[in-house]
RNA sequence: GGCUCGGUAGCUCAGUCGGUAGAGCAGAGGACUGAAAAUCCUUGUGUCGGUGGUUCGAUUCCGCCCCGAGCCA
């Protein structure tokens, strides 16, 4: 019976490489759950692996998305369920990634939603422009009280999507959350999470920056810039936001590694807060002998 | 050597017309349903450089000293 498996934890903390040799040592195939290295054209600052080094390992989700399109968590769903119908008969399957919100949607399903039109968004986005945050936080209040409640008037993010929802569907979000029934995986699966202390996490962060930017992660950044890219999305993710604010002069070169190295171990913390809730997933510390992992999986 | 401006939370700095102080960032914790590497929330006692003086009371005013930056010699 094949297996599937999800691999979870912090940035830089070693998943993919310990994924890469269980799926080349039980000859399974691996799918990525990482939010950024889903795209094409960001391969430094994502820590895209080497896939010449095990190219017996059959890999999904990886370089599937070209700028100036966006992968979002639903996408992720559709497509690795998808790739887990065709795999799962002919082999196990390992999920890797850091994205505790793409894992959560493949889980538990996502609200049927259709997508936005531009047009709402657009809309949306004039009066956030010309009114200010507070009037569609006082919007919100109005259509979807519940909800306001639990986000703060500042949170840009969740207002605009949740108005553009309430305006999409004719239904306030948390009036689709209550009708909403969570969804469960046909197949059995495990989680396990790679560990690491702080201080640990520390070196191996700043030695994947220095490598990185040894490595060209500027000139990476300046290859999407001159395509005109420099609002697209994924450039706001860490490492690449710090590039974008170096190139446009707004950080020095000395603050750039320190700033990554910062943002990083914040991102590792938030995927931390995530994954520490999950009961289900069993910790191993990153020194942790593969055949001792191997042996509990399968 | 003289003059000027600084020395306040781990960092950058605000402030107190004299009643022992507060922002941003960091640190710690947390939320999370289509950009999630995003977007947010909670959390701030520190000999206010040292020392003397004035004062009921000084981090705040005055003197001296120490440290840093600049200008003049």
């Amino acid at each position: 019976m094949n297996s599937l498996v999800f691999l979870v934890g912090a940035t830089a903390v070693g998943k993919t490489e310990l994924a890469f040799q269980l799926a080349q040592n039980t000859k399974s195939s691996i799918i990525n759950s990482d939010s950024i290295q889903a795209y094409k054209d960001l391969n430094i600052g994502s820590s895209k692996p080497d896939f010449t080094k095990y190219p017996d390992v059959p890999c999904f989700l990886f370089d599937i998305v070209s700028a100036p399109h966006v992968w979002t968590a639903g996408d992720f769903r559709k497509k690795s369920l998808e790739v887990l119908h065709q795999e799962i008969p002919k082999r196990s399957v390992f999920i890797v990634g850091g994205s505790g919100f793409y894992i959560q949607a493949l889980e538990k399903g996502m609200y049927d939603l259709k997508p936005i039109p531009q047009s709402i968004k657009k809309e949306i986005e004039i009066l956030n422009r010309d009114k200010g945050l507070d009037f569609l936080y006082q919007e919100l209040k109005l259509k979807d009280a519940k909800l306001a409640e639990n986000i703060s008037p500042k949170d840009i993010y969740r207002i605009i999507r949740s108005l553009c929802i309430i305006r999409n569907e004719n239904k306030s979000l948390s009036q689709i959350k209550k009708e909403f029934t969570p969804f469960k995986l046909p197949w059995k699966y495990k989680k396990i999470g790679l560990s690491i202390s702080k201080q640990e996490l520390l070196k191996k962060v700043e030695e994947r920056t220095r490598h990185m930017l040894a490595k060209g992660l500027i000139e990476e950044v300046e290859e999407l810039v001159k395509k005109g890219l420099e609002d697209w999305k994924p450039l706001q993710s860490v490492g690449y936001r710090e590039v974008s604010l170096y190139l446009r002069g707004i950080l020095d070169k000395e603050n750039l590694f320190q700033e990554i190295v910062k943002n990083t171990m914040l991102l590792a913390k938030k995927q931390k807060t995530w994954f520490q809730k999950d009961e289900d997933i069993k910790w191993y510390d990153f020194t942790e002998d593969l055949s001792k992992i191997q042996k509990h999986l399968f």
